[in-house]
DNA sequence: TGCCAGGCCTTCC
DNA sequence: GGAAGGCATGGC
């Protein structure tokens, strides 16, 4: 068995896939298989130590490095962050070593796009049936994969076809979204070099994204930190912690989260979700 | 059965 | 610009 070992610090594999960024990774045992570009990974923490395999060793060192941001120093971060406030700080003891993940641009378009009034189950589901129908496979260690497809590999799926994977009402704004990539009235590459803001309006002129989506796929695969989605979740604990349980305004909130958390309201915003969904908080 | 799920779109004011 | 209602589908 061919595999790599690569030494992490604040790096916590279980967090990082279980916060809720991600809808495709499967636990199984102490390995989590998913995929990343277009290789199968199979990977497991020890301590220190990731230990990975995959269909394609070819440069996979920095493969996986680039997708869970290994390269970016987070003792500074925590560090920073553990400053806050006391519920941060609290927060950040339960789900150190958490990290934003770089995933695949369109994947996470599409994703999130699925994600809106959905439940998680749900959304994973839905993800691996477009993937299952529309993807390429591989084979791994005696088992299928399948890749998400490419905007062109969906360019004659139908609305029907969406709703057939279990998307709902979510079918006609997937497949708006897919056409405009295909004819070209955008351009996935050149939207990922703009400047925050500038990205953020063209994701919201998709069918489907609003600041919530737009937010997530800032966050989740384009590493713009700064940015603060508000779901029930989220609102639900800010309203606990910094609200006296009152009724606000998501303004409000995001006005409370802009002037406190600062360029880290985005890797706060996800501690605190993933404490609350787990009653760590 | 009725309510909720990582919201958004449309309509109306 | 903000509020209200509708929306697919499955789990509880």
């Amino acid at each position: 068995m061919e595999e790599i070992k690569i030494k992490v610090k604040y790096f916590n594999l279980k967090y990082t896939l279980e916060c809720g960024q991600c809808f495709r990774w499967k636990k199984q045992n102490e390995f989590y298989i998913g995929v990343i570009k277009d290789r199968v990974i199979k990977i497991k923490q020890d301590g220190d130590t990731l230990y990975v395999r995959s269909n394609d060793m070819n440069n996979l060192e920095s493969v996986v490095k680039e997708y869970f941001d290994l390269n970016r120093d987070y003792s500074q971060i925590e560090d920073r962050i553990s400053k806050v406030d006391k519920y941060v700080e609290k927060a950040l003891k339960n789900t150190s070593g958490m990290r934003h993940l770089k995933q695949d641009f369109f994947e996470t378009i599409v994703s999130y796009i699925i994600s809106a009034n959905n439940n998680i189950p749900r959304i994973s589901k839905s993800v691996n049936e477009i993937s299952k129908r529309y993807g390429k496979e591989i084979e791994f260690e005696g088992e299928k994969y399948y890749l998400f497809p490419t905007p062109e590999q969906l360019k004659d799926v139908t609305i029907d076809d969406y709703r057939a994977c279990g998307v709902g009402f979510r079918d006609k704004y997937i497949y708006s979204t897919v056409k405009k990539i295909n004819n070209n009235e955008i351009n996935l590459d050149k939207m990922q070099e703009m400047d925050t803001q500038d990205l953020r309006k063209e994701l919201l002129n998709l069918m489907g994204i609003g600041p919530k989506v737009a937010d997530c796929i800032l966050l989740f695969s384009c590493q713009r930190q700064e940015v603060f989605p508000i779901d029930v979740w989220v609102e639900r604990v800010m309203k606990k912690l910094y609200f006296n349980d009152k009724e606000v305004s998501k303004k409000e909130i995001l006005k409370y989260a802009c002037d406190n958390f600062g360029n880290d309201a985005g890797i706060i915003q996800q501690h605190l979700f993933y404490n609350i969904r787990e009653n760590m908080i």
